[in-house]
DNA sequence: ATCACTGTACCGAACAATCGGTACAGTGAT
DNA sequence: ATCACTGTACCGATTGTTCGGTACAGTGAT
């Protein structure tokens, strides 16, 4: 059997940091392949459906990756939910590079989405999502203000992202991330 | 002058919807001309540098409504505070259509952005926060808290808008406006 | 151990369609 | 008659996609 020149979470990872920073009609096929080391054709070999393909694998990688390193640390109850949390902030500015980088859930919500790819990004969300509010139920929060916190921080994310992109302060999403986690107990 | 078949106002209404609904790169100039119903060559008559020219009149545009119907209105002292920023949401939530459109903060901040055009979303945008922070302060607010507000009221419009888009659930951002309303001069 | 065969991985070249953009000949209100 | 405006036709470049073909590692019968 002959070998692959680069492994599929690899080829994952980069096509990734395409979609996130070019947006999805700005990942063209040439950018990809340069990127990738891949010409045009191999792509098309790895991912048969072409750029769909692309999309549903970088989607499926980066999902596995929230679960992984997001929200199964949330979820693991060996440590006291404030240092949980504490510390899916420290993750999260890493993933986001302090906010330089941008989120799937923003750039792939444009244009008619694809429904199965649209139905997978909202399977992560409410998993992250249902994860946090567990957190803040342990934490002594009742169900209502769980709730609410929870999807107030991941809303906060969304929007620091978007204003730090906006007005170049490169403190924004830092900032927002230390004052929810603040707000996010009281 | 010889005859225009549509004002230069509503020309940049379309071409707005067009750019707010399908991004930047989707908002192609077939796409434009025929929202528009004029022809390319008149498109480009109208806008002699193109898409950037498009892009510019739209950013100027929409600056010019923003102006006139939100900054202004809530510079207004002949209103208590509370009445005006009340004001503010209710046409903040008719501008995103409930939360259904989406914000040109978000879509133009994609890729490389023109200098220029990019220099013209900061100058609304911090138009805009100023005009919230000088309302918090007459609301009784101190700088500081009348700044961290404001900046946070704008960025969970913005992660608000990127949410709703995700899940579909077309509560979202009034519920966020209506949240973030009472939280405003608590 | 040899050798025909198979399946996987990759690539070069071409595909139709569409992109943003231009040249030029009208068109009609003034 | 002028001139801002608009339509038709076209351009080169790039888009996503397909196809024929090559390189090579493994398989199984001999």
């Amino acid at each position: 059997m002959a070998f692959q020149t680069i492994d599929d979470d690899s080829l994952a990872e980069l096509l990734f940091e395409v979609f996130r920073s070019r947006g999805c009609e700005g990942a063209t096929l040439s950018l990809l392949s340069e990127v990738t080391g891949l010409k045009k054709s191999s792509l098309y070999h790895r991912f048969p459906a072409g750029k769909d393909d692309m999309v549903k694998a970088v989607v499926l990688y980066v999902g596995a990756q929230l679960h992984e390193h997001v929200i199964e640390p949330l979820l693991n109850s060996k440590e006291a939910p404030e240092k949980r949390l504490s510390k899916m902030i420290v993750t999260v500015k890493a993933f986001y590079c302090d906010g330089t980088k941008n989120c799937l859930l923003n750039v792939l919500g444009f244009g008619q989405v694809n429904a199965e790819i649209n139905e997978l990004l909202n399977k992560d969300y409410n998993a992250w999502l249902a994860a946090l509010i567990q957190l803040g139920k342990e934490a002594g929060l009742n169900q209502n203000d769980a709730e609410v916190r929870s999807r107030h921080f991941l809303m906060v994310i969304q929007g620091a992202l978007v204003i730090q992109r906006l007005t170049s302060n490169k403190q924004t999403f830092i900032n927002s991330m230390d004052y929810e986690e603040k707000q996010f107990f009281k």
